[in-house]
DNA sequence: ATCCCGAGGG
DNA sequence: CCCTCTGGAT
């Protein structure tokens, strides 16, 4: 098979994106927050554990934590007894507190609003500050590339097969898509991983996005 | 490259 | 049983 132009290769990039704004038109966020700081918590919580399960124990978890003093004075045991069931909760744990700490020691209790000052913080690389400017305060400044975007990214043909650092994928799909859709690429994609193009058994039949994927799984 | 780690699905 | 889930630190 002869390999797809660079031109081609945007082209259905836009073409994908079409699709996807037909099929997920309000794609948005599916981690409850009501402000920047909860929004920080649920996604440090989210790796390696479905958005259900965090959103099952955020409620009570911003109850008695709301805001980064009252976390960052809570006890790791205390923390670890409230995240328990979602996992890695002992590095979680460490995380929450130590992130919190540093909001109130240099921030003023705020979440800061760059990719430096966000990826200083503990428990929070380029993943996590790139839901936090996109989502919480509309600046798009990349592409989230968690496991679903990754695998889809691979299984559309839009990076290399075999990357395997996410930071990589996300400089390969940039330069794809239109910066101002790069929230809702990101939004729309880990929707339809969810949905339809599921790891172990992707829909590929009833993919909206069928005509416009090599399929090279 | 390895570790963290419980819940859910097949 | 095995695989996967909105990763990050060492």
């Amino acid at each position: 098979m002869s390999p797809e132009s660079k031109a081609d290769k945007h082209a259905r990039a836009l073409e994908i994106l079409r699709r996807l704004e037909g099929a997920y038109p309000g794609a948005d966020c599916a981690l409850h927050w009501k402000d920047p700081f909860q929004l920080l918590v649920a996604t440090i919580l989210s790796a390696q554990t479905s958005d259900e399960q965090v959103n099952k124990i955020t409620p009570d978890l911003f109850r008695r934590y709301p805001n980064p003093a009252a976390l960052a004075a809570a006890s790791q045991a205390e923390v670890e007894g409230a995240i328990r069931s979602i996992g890695l909760f002992r590095n979680k744990a460490k995380n929450l507190r130590l992130m919190s700490a540093q909001l109130c020691e240099e921030f003023g209790g705020e979440v800061p609003q760059t990719m430096e000052q966000l990826t200083a913080l503990a428990g929070v690389a380029r993943k996590t500050a790139n839901v936090l400017l996109g989502t919480a305060f509309g600046i798009p400044s990349g592409i989230v590339v968690d496991t679903h975007v990754h695998r889809l990214a691979i299984r559309m043909g839009l990076c290399k097969r075999t990357e395997r650092y996410p930071e990589k994928v996300e400089k390969e799909l940039m330069p794809l898509f239109p910066q101002d859709r790069w929230v809702f690429v990101g939004h729309a994609l880990i929707l339809h991983g969810r949905q339809v193009c599921i790891a172990r058994a992707p829909q590929c039949d009833t993919c909206p996005l069928s005509d416009v994927c090599p399929k090279r799984i």
